[in-house]
RNA sequence: GAUUGCGUAGCUCAGUCGGUAGAGCAGCGGCCUUUUAAGCCGUAGGUCCUGGGUUCAAGUCCCAGCGCAAUCACCA
């Protein structure tokens, strides 16, 4: 980067609308007396050979320390006793580290400050012996939130506290934001989202979440590559929308002039995967859906689905069991390491790990309960006994259940007084739901109005279905133009058929088993956080409304593809 | 979409019955070579979310709007 020319420089003329406050001002002056008066470069350069601070910690030796500690005091005494002192042996290690400044106690002659990164804080000591005037200088004025590098050997302080004292210091990157209360941290929830690069930094939970985040989505591709999985990538933009029932985003394509839509699941193309003869294959990635946001909603979101040639939706029971009980054992292993709370040795031999208010455990075989049976239990009535069923609707106050076909009011009724009946605390496969609210899953062939399908529920969350995927073109065209005739205006404008899907199933699908998980959901059910919005880094907000501006959702026509 | 709550300094929060806008941290100036939210002295900092209304007087009461949160609804 060129040096910045004096015509416009960024100390006195900020070019951005952001109102500088006197905070901001104070540090655009040290940023200009760093440069110009200590000659550090206020934006850095390359370091080679940096530890992380958690490393640098481990090379701090206590013999190492006790040693240089004695032989000092030795010299300082024999220094009084007037005898000349021999030179002190230094035994510490030496280490370099670079970290963001989040506390700064200034003695006088004697600077404490503590650098955080990545993998937590340390404390590093400036002694204005130790170090040049200008680094000397750039410590005792570093602010909040600045980005430092250090180097020095690494011992204790008379407290005892482990630190870098300092031999050399320089500036990693200047800070000109005003930092959060360093006490306290980011608490306003809204903040934590809108400035999450801050909040990851001033809260060390939000990014210790995203890093069990990574290591799951590592583990589960692990787990699924060992089983043979092949993991592909399938269109996100699609012509037609399908796999689902959610509504879509819409976007457009210049060059072709075509209308597309953000996926709302992979499924029809994962499909097809295996009608071109791949047998086991898997996709993690991001469905769209354009519908509302709470705790358990994100209009992108990350799901990992799943098809086997030749198995059913037994083989993905064993599958999603094997696997979501493995990651509970690593968490809990984690935790362990962590010195949270998590235990192996529950009722059924664990692992069990807190959700919130709850321990839910996940140990093997987990709980396995007939859509139809629960159904018994909750509504009191049999669901095939569609006029109980119904008394049962209008007496939980479902009003428009005249209107609704029978086996959506069993659904209903079931979700209203079925599904609080399931432990939270023991996730929970429902077999065997109804095949008339699954119209892409293989009707059970013992008892056709039933098909096989299970939901799996965990904490109270559906963290995700599977199938004995419909592989018939005939029924699958049926059920797709059934589906469409119950569509309202609104639907029909991005719900079409898709042929060259049922096309595909001619051709011929063999026998799957197919899965889809909400990854977001289970991951936050592993790293007990309450909202989709702890585990996703930059969840969806509404815009700031730009004060006096009614039309600043107009896309800048004519900026767009420069 | 509905209900409730919240919105005050950069951050974390007080603000009583409607009567001069407050604290801590951060900032700025000073002191201090062993601090652990360091401490001490001094100092500066406000569109009380926005817009209306009631009133002699509004951060406070009323109405509308915006944002966030929780609960519900929606989401096979």
């Amino acid at each position: 980067m060129a040096d910045p020319t004096p015509e416009t420089s960024p100390e006195t003329a900020p070019h951005t609308l952001i109102s500088e406050s006197e905070i901001i001002a104070s540090r655009r002056a040290k940023l200009k007396r760093f440069r110009d008066e200590l000659g550090f470069e206020p934006y850095g350069q390359r370091e080679d050979g940096l530890l992380a601070l958690a490393d640098a910690r481990t090379r701090f030796s206590e013999d190492a320390h006790a040693a240089f500690d004695a032989a000092t005091k030795a010299a300082k005494a024999a220094s009084a006793a007037g005898s000349a002192a021999g030179s002190v042996v230094d035994g510490r290690a030496v280490v370099r580290v670079a970290g963001r400044v989040v506390q700064h106690r200034d003695m006088g002659k004697l600077v404490f400050l503590f650098l955080r990164d990545a993998t937590g804080d340390l404390q590093v000591s400036i002694s204005k012996s130790a170090v040049t005037t200008n680094a000397w200088e750039l410590a005792k004025h570093a602010d909040y939130g600045d980005i430092l590098v250090v180097e020095g050997p690494i011992g204790r302080t008379n407290k005892g506290e482990v630190c870098v004292w300092a031999t050399a210091v320089s500036l990693g990157t200047k800070s000109l934001a005003a930092p959060p209360e360093k006490w306290h941290g980011l608490t306003d929830a809204e903040l934590r989202y809108r400035r999450r690069y801050v909040d990851m930094y001033a809260n060390p939970e939000t990014a210790k979440v995203f890093a069990m985040r990574a290591r799951i989505v590592s583990r589960i591709r692990r787990f699924m590559d060992a089983r043979g999985f092949l993991e592909v990538e399938t269109p996100v933009l699609q012509p037609i929308a399908g796999g689902a029932a959610a509504r879509p985003f819409t976007t457009h394509h210049n060059a072709l002039n075509m209308p597309l839509f953000m996926r709302i699941a992979p499924e029809l193309y994962l499909k097809r995967c295996l009608v071109g003869g791949m047998r086991k294959v898997y996709e993690i990635n991001r469905n769209f859906r354009n519908e509302g946001i709470d705790r358990s909603h994100n209009p992108e979101f990350t799901a990992m689905e799943v098809y086997e040639a030749f198995g059913d939706y037994g083989t993905m029971m064993e599958l999603t069991e094997s696997l979501i009980h493995e990651l509970a054992n690593s968490m809990v292993d984690e935790r362990r390491t962590a010195g949270l709370r998590a235990e192996t040795d529950g009722p059924e031999g664990g692992p069990v790990l807190p959700w919130g208010e709850l321990a839910i455990n996940y140990a093997k075989p987990f709980v396995r309960v007939k859509f139809e049976d629960l159904f018994r239990r909750g509504a009191g009535c049999e669901m095939r006994d569609f006029k109980a069923v119904r008394a049962k609707a209008r007496e939980l106050g479902l009003h428009h259940e005249a209107k609704l076909d029978d086996w959506l009011v069993v659904n209903e009724v079931f979700e209203e007084c079925a599904e609080p009946l399931i432990d939270p605390c023991r996730p929970t496969f429902v077999t065997d739901y109804p095949s008339a609210v699954s119209p892409l899953t293989r009707p059970s062939r013992s008892d056709p109005a039933l098909c096989e399908r299970w939901d799996i529920f965990i904490g109270g969350m559906e963290v995700g279905p599977a199938y004995t995927e419909l592989n018939d073109p005939d029924i699958q065209l049926a059920k797709f133009t059934e589906q469409l005739k119950g569509a309202d205006d609104e639907e029909s404008t991005f719900r079409t058929l898709d042929e060259d899907f049922v096309e595909s199933l001619r051709v011929g699908m063999p026998p799957a088993g197919g899965l889809g998980i909400g990854i977001d959901r289970l991951v936050m059910l592993l790293t007990d956080s309450a909202s989709i919005r702890d585990v996703i880094l930059f969840p969806l907000l509404k815009s700031m409304a730009p004060s006096g501006d009614e039309h600043h959702d107009a896309p800048p026509v004519g900026k767009i593809a420069t």
